[in-house]
RNA sequence: GGCGUCGUGGCCGAGUGGCUAGGCUGGGCUCUGCAAAAGCUCCUACAGCGGUUCGAAUCCGCUCGAUGCCUCCA
């Protein structure tokens, strides 16, 4: 039976501000929708970290045997520069002399593989702005015909004024209009908007606007926001269950999402809205222009100014999943080490899993424990409890190991399937130890820890101490316990 | 200025009306030839000031501080 049809999964809804149970629209179905990166520049950790944050949701989903189908857009077209209003995709490309595509190119390349290393499982569907072109010129058709938007010099606006008479807008992000009209600063004029509240979902492209695509009102390129509205209804219908994105694009971005898809489709498209909170770093937000930033290579590199040494991709993910999603998280050297210590404890706890004997009867609660785990994690996905709980099994297995703990062959395939599947499976983290190792290594050790027991049944210290010193200068610690000597390799 | 979020022990970071978070660090002990590893143990906190309550870190109010959005941003 699927997990699910036991397990009470409270998810915190941005729309209702509170915790709800999760009641997808068709059993054991989930649809979820991530806005994905604006492609024209390197992922940062921060972008990285709202990814990951959804990746860790869709794979706990499809652990309580949920079949998703998880949609995250590139977007690689419509997104617009504060300054002058001309598409950041476009303004690259004509920065750096190449075409526009070569920078969706690079960049997406460079998002895809950052992902990767950092095991993020890919979506189901990784639609494009560009290639839903006529999608969102329909929906645009659309709204117009509804009377919703207007059009002004081949550009196309939604009457944010007219459509708050009848509906809500700020329904998400709790915004009440006549305080954002009462305090829109002064923009320069030349602004073809009825109100400044109105957003374009058509933008009339000018000579040097490389990115254009013929439409009935000109040859432009669709504005932001709609390219959400449209791929989430093509792939996920007009109402769907989750929708997620950094805390950042709750306003404008998510809430003229909701705008435009309730006049399209009539409804509320979304049932649980989510949003990742933001990272920082050393303190401050992350910012190119302050200098205040890392790229995730520079992490696992070492390459940065930040860092005192390099951290790998499943230690980095580690520290992450150690803050709850919704919280904002302060990136710092002493933070990341302090994550890398237990996070190495864990993996030698998974690994040592396969050295624990067994008895009659067992001194521990296996049941209670995976139950704690469960818990946590339908809490809203907190995974900082889970982690808690997992830290109380690494107490277990180190007791079992040393025997001062038992446990019946049955509970111990349980906490050995438990373990793994919230390590690997849910947390997305890899075990780096066990890579390190392989078969030669691991006999060449064995054989220098018999030497080092020889010499220390004849008390020749000086060569023992060599042999464990020489080695953890290597990276390859020894560990002397009752049953003999084990080690492990960083 | 407007709309939010948040202030937890040496550090990071959960919890959110009464009951242990957890990790890292530091001290002590056990084990050990000495260490390391592992185990046990100690350091027992909720910005400040009021209020509600039998009882508040947890609810309410004010003050102070941090931070996000309001303009592109994960």
């Amino acid at each position: 039976m699927e997990l699910y049809k036991t397990n009470q999964l409270k998810i915190y809804n941005s729309l209702s501000k509170s915790k709800e149970v999760f009641k997808p629209i068709v059993e054991g179905n989930v649809g979820m929708y991530v806005c994905g990166p604006t492609v024209y520049s390197n992922v940062h950790l921060g972008n990285v970290r709202t990814f990951m944050s959804f990746d860790m949701i869709f794979r706990y989903l499809k652990h309580l045997g949920y079949k998703v189908r998880y949609v995250r857009n590139i977007t690689d077209a419509g997104h617009l520069t504060d300054d002058d209003a001309e598409d950041k995709i476009s303004t690259k490309a004509r920065l750096e002399k190449i075409e526009p595509m070569e920078v969706v190119q690079r960049y997406t390349i460079d998002f895809h593989n950052t992902l990767q290393n950092i095991n993020n499982l890919p979506p189901s569907i990784e639609p494009t702005a560009t290639g839903h072109i006529v999608e969102q010129i329909e929906i645009i058709k659309d709204i117009l015909a509804k009377g919703m938007a207007y059009e002004v010099n081949g550009s196309v606006y939604f009457d944010v004024l007219k459509y708050n008479e009848t509906e809500n807008y700020g329904i998400l992000s709790g915004r009440k209009i006549e305080d954002s009209i009462e305090n829109t600063r002064a923009l320069d004029g030349q602004s073809e908007k009825k109100n400044p509240q109105d957003f374009a979902l058509w933008k009339k492209a000018d000579e040097r606007h490389i990115m254009r695509w013929p439409s009935p009102w000109s040859d432009g390129f669709p504005g932001w926001h709609l390219e959400c509205s449209a791929m989430s209804t093509k792939y996920l219908g007009s109402e769907f269950d989750i929708h997620g994105g950094g805390m950042d694009l709750k306003f404008p971005h998510h809430e003229c999402e909701i705008a435009q898809s309730k006049v399209k489709n009539g409804v509320n498209p979304v049932h649980y809205w989510m949003h990742a909170n933001m990272l920082i770093l050393n303190g401050e937000k992350m910012s190119k222009s302050t200098g205040n930033y890392i790229l995730p290579n520079e992490i696992f590199s070492g390459e940065n100014n930040i860092l005192s040494k390099p951290f790998s991709p499943s230690v980095t993910r580690f520290f992450m999943l150690q803050a709850n999603y919704r919280s904002i998280l302060d990136f710092t050297n002493a933070g990341i080490e302090a994550s890398e210590k237990g996070y190495i404890k864990l993996e030698e706890a998974v690994n040592n899993l396969d050295n624990i004997a067994v008895s009659n009867k067992s001194s521990i609660d296996v049941k209670g424990w995976k139950q704690k785990c469960y818990d946590a994690m339908n809490d809203d996905f907190n995974t900082p409890i889970l982690i808690a709980n997992l830290f109380e099994a690494v107490k277990f297995v180190n007791l079992l190991l040393v025997k001062k703990e038992t446990i019946t062959a049955i509970d111990l395939k349980e906490l050995k399937s438990t373990l793994k599947a919230f390590f690997y499976d849910v947390l997305g983290l890899k075990n780096e130890i066990q890579q390190d190792s392989s078969d030669k290594l691991t006999g060449v050790i064995e054989l220098l820890i018999q030497m080092r027991k020889e010499a220390r049944d004849n008390k020749n210290w000086s060569l023992s101490d060599q042999i464990r010193d020489e080695l953890l200068a290597l990276g390859i610690q020894l560990k002397d316990g009752k049953e003999g000597t084990t080690f492990s390799v960083n």
